[in-house]
RNA sequence: GGGCGAUUAGCUCAGUUGGCUAGAGCGCCUCCCUUACAAGGAGGAAGUCACAGGUUCGAGUCCUGUAUCGCCCA
């Protein structure tokens, strides 16, 4: 059975995955070995909203290729793996395709169906990302694959919840968030994007209760936004006007003394302009800031609500009038302002959730009768037109300036962004303090002021305890450098908001009874929450737990109610019938989901069948290191950590490795929600699964990310298309369809291309195309020629063993005694052992890009170029005439030892390449054992030659210690020396390839019987039909020379004394250069007193080296004048 | 605004604690379809290590500043 001449990748890879499925090579069996023998990898769960692309590909290549590492070398490993339900992304994903395709939005459907249809999207979408998974060739764990959602996971967060709660770190609480009127949700952080929109500065008076004299009328502000004025509850000034412009003037002085020429001016200018503003602004600023502090008030005017004056540092006296207005429910820094003011200033919301003016509710509960014509109207624009024209009628409108302004927008329904006060709840991630205690109160009042854990260790917090654990290096972070984002995100200790106002996700369990301030009876025929848990046959609420939490003031007004008594529970998701029951009876499940990161935070032991002790938790919990990109270090990795610590006692994972990310062709980070990624198996259908794996762990470094352009491969003319031309093409089109670009395109703008290759011009569809496109033309994969490397590398593996295994038959196993190898032997040999140990070093430090250099280097240039070309003759038995003279070995002895050799070299190969491509090695393997089952070196490295190389051993951490052979690597060093000089003089001298040479080499007379008794090989290396030694020897008539490293090789009539003139004096001068700096180095006292003796010394044998060359191609060039 | 990183050959990137003439792959030039491999082999040209200072006997490497780019956080 011969192999073809070139690799197939795609004849191979589905045999032998299916091959290593069989065989339950990937499946973990718990057997109690000790942490050190085991290996445990947890996937990041890839979310659901889409396929994966180039990112994922490195990130599971990576974990794949450390995997199968410790598997061969006998850990007892588990990867498991599994999907994430990815709450906000998902949900819009699947809202937006029915919008789309049937005209309805979720409130159409209602909550039941839409999660139905999310289910059927999660289906097709997990079954695509794992079969991607498995063409990678992943070696997970399948049989135990999990969903975030899953119902044992479910429960897993339903009790960590709960034992949260129960620990009094839950708790509820107002937060801004930013609200989408569109889907009526709040959006995380990384879901906004920012646009410039051009806008206004309108400058408004409110006037002043009772001025005093001297004191103004009217206060000015200015806003972006007007319609929020209904809901200003303060005017702020500053409280020193005065040393704030000194402190700033003084900055700006600073600045200038170290500012660059051409900054100067401006910063001149501003100072200017704060010495201006003590003539014309101080005064006032001082007046208002003395009103503020006797407590002047001013009457908002449309509403009529009377709104203190007050100083906070956020009002700047630099800017504007220096006065702010305050409207702490719809502004980030405002709520900050207010919730600094003791007391608390009110918080009044004037946004309803689907984007429109709110009925107004004043701080004694009571509407406010001047609102009614405001209500209902859209916020922003309906709703700012009216306030603004109100405002002029009353003549309270000062100025009005343009202003651009930074607006945020969902980036999944693209409207604008309002922020939005409401109820959510949290984790308290911050130190348990008096302080949190009394933000809690009422919920578990019997709960300590710290937590322990389940190792017994007593904790301030759970971003302390985070924090602790990387601190005192129970987890290292690999590059360190990451270990800072890490600590300085937990560091600020914000506790977790993990409400979401979504319909896919981990409901939220708590169960609440909305009832009146203690003191009022209770209306209704509720049967009241503390019942429940006598609820006949409900044993989902139990265990369960309860707490009544009073709402202050300023936080009830969306409900009116003063109290509400909670439940939370675990056990069972509540069946219709229950809730229906329930609700009947005044009681209700929050209607809101966990983040999503809740769950995911879960993932290291929730997989593993956390809360049941099961036999998997306790062999594979912690894991051993976690793979992942640096974006989500913060919401991914601390949480985890957190959580692991809490639930478990323990950290998650030993080793943190946050690799590289892929970017595309314009160095965008390549991301399902950008619409730029690239699909793994479309590199696997044109490079093979191998290649894509190798170029991935070869572009793994530390420092870079990995610019990866793209090209389409045209269906039609088999070209490729440059793909950011194809997206520069789409631009064009669309200026001059007449369409305003409002951002900048991305490959999945591009649904139809016409190739650009001239002859072609054929249309063809993009992955990104609707269906009816697809159908219509045919689909372009893409692919990128950074994986040529790895395609040539399988290419050129492929052809080495093919050649080994046609010379390979009947190689024989015997115990080898030094004599008997050849110096070419044991030259690959001892190489091959410090490869090994190099290789391990450096897979244990994480540099993949390294360890991938250390093996390729090995078999490429030593193996291939240098061992198997020296051994071809002796292979193919060419060279039975040719025998080394000087060496004892017969002909026939070579040649089993070298077949016995190269079985041992390419079967070490095989398993070192194997984490990374695992397929070829694989296929290899099996032609292998075919011809050469009993093989290694006895006594030296007995091998098993298990039918499968996934679970073969990998060869030994330590490499072959008796193998090693510092001379024969070094005698070979000069060899090789030897015959690139001749091969540079046969190119420079145009002699043909076929040709002999008749050479002669002059060396030291130390070496000179080293290199004598070694000199066959230099001679079958470097084509030279007649070859002399002599340490005496002078230039033959014609002879073209060279020096190499004290080497001085002449290839006979080849050149004339002209050519070789220019030669000599070309090295001639190179060497006086060097000559010169070495003596000027030696030369230096200060370098003799204050360098290291080995460095002095080296430079010193160095210079010598450099002389004596000197010397004798100074005699030569003597010579050669004659 | 704060933090992190990057800038080395035409391109993409290595370069461990400062110490031989700064490396690799691709591309380029010359030669070779030699029976494992042209997805290959042999040889070659090509770098002011972003810029400006500083520390040091010695700086691509350490420090300070500048410029440009990228990412994270607010």
């Amino acid at each position: 059975m011969e192999l073809e001449k070139l690799y197939e990748p795609q004849k191979v890879e589905s045999d032998i995955y299916q091959q290593w499925e069989q065989s339950g090579a990937f499946r973990s069996t718990p057997d109690d070995r000790a942490h050190e023998q085991t290996f445990t990898i947890v996937i990041p769960p890839p979310n659901i909203t889409g396929a994966l692309h180039l990112g994922h590909a490195l990130n599971n290549t990576l974990q794949d290729i450390l995997v199968r590492y410790h598997r061969m070398r006998g850990f007892n490993t588990l990867w498991q793996p599994g999907c994430d339900h990815a709450g906000i992304a998902t949900q819009a994903v699947v809202e937006r395709r029915i919008r789309e395709t049937e005209g309805k939005s979720r409130h159409d459907l209602g909550r039941d169906e839409l999660v139905r249809r999310i289910w059927q999207w999660k289906d097709d979408y997990e079954k695509r990302i794992l079969s991607q998974l498995k063409l990678m060739g992943c070696s997970c764990d399948w049989e135990r694959s999990r969903f975030t959602l899953d119902e044992g996971l479910a429960k897993a967060v339903r009790l960590q919840f709960f034992n949260l709660f129960k620990d009094g770190l839950i708790f509820r609480g107002k937060r801004l968030v930013n609200w989408d009127t569109e889907l009526q949700t709040a959006v995380a952080n990384d879901e906004v994007y920012y646009e410039t929109i051009k806008g206004k500065f309108w400058h408004f008076k409110y006037p002043v209760i009772d001025p005093q004299p001297g004191e103004p009328e009217f206060v000015i502000i200015a806003t972006t936004r007007p319609e929020t004025m209904l809901g200003d509850t303060a005017v702020a000034v500053c409280a020193d006007p005065e040393s704030e412009l000194n402190k700033a003037e003084q900055k700006l002085h600073d600045s200038l003394d170290v500012a660059s020429e051409k900054d100067k001016p401006g910063i001149q200018d501003k100072i200017d302009a704060i010495i201006q503003r003590r003539k014309t602004h101080l005064p006032l600023l001082l007046t208002l800031a003395k009103m503020a502090k006797d407590g002047r008030t001013l009457r908002l005017p449309l509403v009529d609500r009377i709104i203190p004056l007050i100083t906070d540092q956020h009002a700047n006296p630099t800017l504007g009038s220096g006065c702010v207005k305050i409207t702490p429910a719809h502004d980030p820094n405002d709520y900050e302002v207010g919730m600094r003011q003791d007391p608390p200033l009110p918080m009044i919301n004037v946004l309803t959730k689907d984007g429109k003016i709110a009925r107004i509710v004043e701080t004694d509960g009571n509407d406010n009768p001047n609102s009614k014509k405001y209500e209902g109207l859209t916020f922003a624009s309906e709703g700012r037109n009216k306030v603004v024209e109100d405002m002029e009628a009353l003549g309270l409108v000062h100025d009005i300036e343009d202003h651009d302004r930074e607006v945020g927008h969902s980036d999944r329904s693209k409207a604008a962004i309002e922020p939005f006060l409401s109820d959510q709840w949290f984790v308290q991630t911050s130190d348990i303090d008096e302080d949190s205690r009394q933000r809690r109160e009422g919920l578990n009042p019997d709960v300590e002021s710290s937590v322990i854990l389940p190792s017994g260790k007593k904790i301030r917090g759970l971003a302390q305890a985070a924090i602790d654990v990387v601190q005192d290096e129970r987890i290292k972070i690999f590059p360190t450098r990451y270990a800072k984002s890490y600590l300085d995100w937990l560091g600020e200790k914000r506790d977790w908001c993990i409400s979401r106002q979504l319909w896919w996700g981990h409901r939220i369990p708590i169960w609440s009874e909305k009832r009146p301030a203690p003191g009022h009876i209770a209306s209704g025929k509720g049967i009241g929450i503390k019942a429940l848990a006598d609820f006949p046959g409900e044993k989902h609420f139990a265990p369960y737990l309860q707490a009544t939490m009073h709402l202050p003031q300023h936080r009830d007004r969306d409900y009116g109610i003063r109290e509400q008594h909670l439940l939370c529970c675990w056990n069972e998701e509540a069946s219709e019938t229950d809730r229906t029951k329930l609700a009947e009876n005044g009681v209700s499940q929050d209607p809101d989901v966990l983040d999503t990161w809740f769950s995911s935070a879960l993932w290291p032991f929730s997989t593993l069948g956390w809360p049941e002790q099961t036999s998997h938790l306790k062999q594979y919990y912690p894991g051993n290191v976690l793979i992942t990109s640096r974006d989500i270090i913060t919401n991914w990795v601390a949480r985890m950590v957190m959580f692991g610590l809490y639930a478990m006692g323990e950290v998650p994972f030993d080793h943190v490795y946050i690799h590289p990310k892929i970017l595309d062709g314009r160095g965008e980070t390549m991301s399902k929600s950008k619409g730029n990624g690239v699909d793994p198996v479309d590199i696997i259908h044109t490079h093979g699964a191998d290649a894509l794996r190798y170029a991935m762990a070869d572009m793994t470094t530390e420092t870079q990310d990995i610019r990866m352009p793209v090209e389409y491969i045209c269906p039609h003319c088999k070209k490729l298309v440059d793909q950011s031309l194809v997206i520069k093409a789409e631009e064009q089109s669309r200026k001059s369809r007449g369409i305003k670009l409002d951002r900048k395109l991305q490959p999945s703008d591009c649904h139809r291309v016409i190739c650009l290759n001239k002859e072609c011009r054929k249309e063809f569809a993009t992955q990104w195309a609707d269906a009816d496109t697809k159908k219509e033309l045919t689909i372009a994969r893409e692919t990128s020629d950074k994986f040529d490397l790895g395609r040539n590398f399988c290419n050129k593996l492929w052809n080495a063993a093919r050649f080994a295994f046609m010379n390979l038959e009947g190689a024989s196993c015997n115990k080898l005694k030094p004599q008997d190898l050849r110096p070419e032997d044991r030259w690959i040999l001892s190489t091959l052992s410090q490869t090994i140990r190099a290789y391990h070093q450096a897979l244990q430090h994480y540099q993949f890009s390294a360890s991938i250099k250390l093996i390729r280097e090995f078999f490429w240039e030593n193996l291939c170029n240098w061992y198997i070309e020296l051994t071809k003759p002796i292979l193919t038995n060419e060279s039975q005439s040719e025998d080394d003279p000087n060496s004892s070995i017969s002909a026939a002895d070579s040649t089993a030892t070298a077949k016995q050799v190269l079985a041992f070299c390419m079967d070490q190969l095989l398993r070192l390449f194997h984490p990374t491509l695992p397929f070829i090695t694989e296929r290899l393997w099996q032609q292998l054992n075919a011809i050469a089952p009993a093989r290694g070196l006895p006594g030296i490295a007995d091998l098993d030659t298990d039918s499968q190389l996934i679970v073969a051993m990998f060869p030994p951490v330590e490499g072959y210690a008796s193998l090693e052979d510092d001379a024969i690597v070094k005698t070979f060093n000069q060899l090789q020396d030897a015959t690139r000089g001749v091969r540079d003089l046969r190119t420079q001298c145009k002699v043909a390839p076929k040709d002999r040479v008749t050479v002669t080499i002059a060396l030291p007379a130390e070496d000179f019987s080293t290199f004598e008794s070694h000199a066959h090989i230099v001679k079958h290396m470097a084509g030279i039909g007649s070859l002399t030694i002599d340490p005496m020897a002078k230039r033959p008539p014609n002879a073209a020379s060279v020096n190499i490293h004290g080497l001085r090789i002449y290839v006979h009539d080849v050149s004339d004394d002209e050519a070789e003139r220019k030669r000599a004096t070309k090295t001639l001068e190179n060497l006086e250069k060097q000559i010169k700096g070495k003596q000027s180095k030696l030369g230096n006292e200060k370098f003799v007193a204050n360098a290291p003796p080995e460095v002095i010394a080296t430079e010193r044998e160095r210079l010598s080296e450099l002389l004596t060359q000197q010397q004798s191609l100074q005699k030569h060039m003597a010579e050669l004048t004659q």
